[in-house]
RNA sequence: GGCCCCAUCGUUCAGCGGUUAGGACACCAGGUUUUCAUCCUGGGAACACGGGUUCGAUUCCCGUUGGGGUCACCA
């Protein structure tokens, strides 16, 4: 049996405030990719730059992860902590005759390391890309050190990722140039080389990729929209990947024993917020009733709403038809005060014909002599109401819908009225009735 | 522009020489004897183009076109 290294991957970004959903795909891959090898997920803050890399914008990078369930096995290692090796190394580099001192372009600023090429073609096999190669010419010696003594991203990226002992480097698209230098610094420091896998891009709706100007595209966004972390976790997990069968709503540990990174796609992969919308919905169907009415509870406090009697039996009605947390209080707020609004455009539409207001007269005698009010009870009473009168559905059901929610949609309308209770459906009747007749 | 990468329905993921080219989202129609949502059924919708290789190409090779990445004392 061969004993094989422990895998290890890393998320490394830089801390500037939000956290992009490309880079936050890249974060699920790696931590994807640890879990199914049984290794270890390890996150790097690189905040050399600290005009950036505020504790602000740290803690909103964590909490990021922690939102999306992305766990890492050992304290996170802060680049700006290491300045003093990277420049060691670099000396070393020096010494060895792997790297030079140059005034680079003769600007007078003083004299950088620069890192030499060892002047051979280079390839390496990318775990998704296959084989990727380059000629000597096409890779130029690069700086290392600044002339003001300051490491420069391609020496720290590479003497971190030895530190933390990385085997499997996963980042985006935009890496695959830098990987030639970084193997090249690999080999003259006498460290392993690592596995690479390069990520496609997202892009925007727009075919572009996501840009700083993008506003729908950081993570944080979508979490005060309301969506799951679960569940953006699940879409994301499937651009660029999937299990090789038809399975799409899937749970974490399911993600885990299929992933793999030979079957992450190589082509670029558009964000889809529909689709997203709709994994959305169908999390929120999965979570238990009591998780649910907690959630309803929050949004409608957060709202200034007090959820009254019955409350837990509007949830209910409402867990099958929520794609979004934000949908519940639009929808629900009408249950718990007489100070609804009306939709002006319902109004119009559905109360203001022929006959609304004789007909709402109408169910109001019917609910009077109703002793039960239960949904059943009520439904019944409609439809012999209905046929007994000849009339239609259509045009007695969305008028007692307003009168009763002041929506022209809900949920089915006779638990509606069984949750309101006679008297205030008969209110609420009424009230419609006056402000809006005549 | 040099170098590199990519190319299946509108979007996404399958397909890895022979398939009626499949699933999902979205869309359309019908149904679940009121709406919306859910759910069910059905439908339209794709292999960028041109050459090869092969008995046979969506699949392999080359080119074209299109898209993207990268060419910093940024990361």
């Amino acid at each position: 049996m061969v004993k094989t290294m422990m895998t290890r991957t890393r998320f490394a970004p830089s801390p500037t405030g939000h956290v992009h959903i490309g880079n936050m795909r890249a974060a699920i891959f790696n931590w994807l990719y640890a879990r199914h090898t049984g290794g270890q997920f390890l996150l790097r803050v690189e905040d050399t730059d600290r005009e950036r890399s505020t504790p602000e914008a740290i803690k909103t990078l964590l909490e990021a992860m922690e939102w999306l369930g992305l766990n890492v096995d050992e304290t996170p290692l802060y680049q700006s902590t290491r300045m003093e090796a990277h420049l060691a190394a670099a000396e070393k580099l020096l010494a060895s005759g792997h790297a030079y001192k140059e005034d680079k372009g003769g600007t007078g600023q003083g004299e950088c390391i620069i890192f030499k090429m060892p002047g051979t073609d280079m390839a390496f096999t990318d775990l998704v890309k296959g084989t990727l190669k380059k000629s000597a010419k096409d890779i130029a010696d690069f700086v290392i050190v600044r002339s003001n003594g300051t490491p420069v991203f391609h020496l720290a990226n590479v003497l971190d990722d030895i530190e933390q002992k990385i085997t499997h480097v996963i980042r985006g698209d935009d890496h695959v140039e830098n990987t030639f230098r970084h193997i090249a610094m690999y080999k003259a420091l006498g460290a392993p080389v690592p596995q690479f896998a390069h990520l496609p891009m997202i892009i925007n709706a727009q075919g572009k990729p996501y840009s700083k100007r993008d506003g729908d595209a950081f993570v944080g966004d979508f979490q005060e929209k309301g969506f799951f972390g679960d569940a953006l976790f699940n879409y994301l997990a499937l651009l660029g990947w999937s299990p090789g069968d038809d399975r799409e709503v899937m749970t974490r540990q399911e993600m885990i024993d299929a992933f793999d990174l030979v079957t992450v796609r190589s082509s670029p992969a558009q964000m889809d917020l529909r689709k997203l919308l709709w994994m959305n919905g169908e999390y929120v169907r999965a979570i238990k009733p009591e998780d649910f009415a907690a959630l309803c509870r929050s949004e409608l406090s957060a709202a200034g709403v007090t959820p009254g009697d019955h409350a837990d039996a509007v949830f209910a009605l409402m867990q099958e038809r929520t794609k979004l947390p934000s949908e519940i209080v639009p929808a629900t707020a009408f249950f718990f005060t007489e100070e609804f609004e009306y939709d002006q455009k319902a109004v119009e539409k559905k109360l203001l014909k022929e006959g609304s207001f004789q007909c709402l007269e109408k169910i109001i005698g019917i609910f009077q002599t109703l002793e039960n009010f239960d949904a059943e009870t009520v439904n019944t009473a409609l439809h012999n109401f209905v046929e007994q009168g000849g009339l239609k559905f259509g045009d007695v059901m969305p008028p007692l819908r307003i009168a009763v929610s002041g929506q022209q949609s809900g949920p089915d309308l006779a638990p509606v009225l069984a949750i309101l209770g006679k008297e205030k459906s008969i209110a609420r009747i009424r009230k419609t009735i006056e402000r809006f007749k005549g």
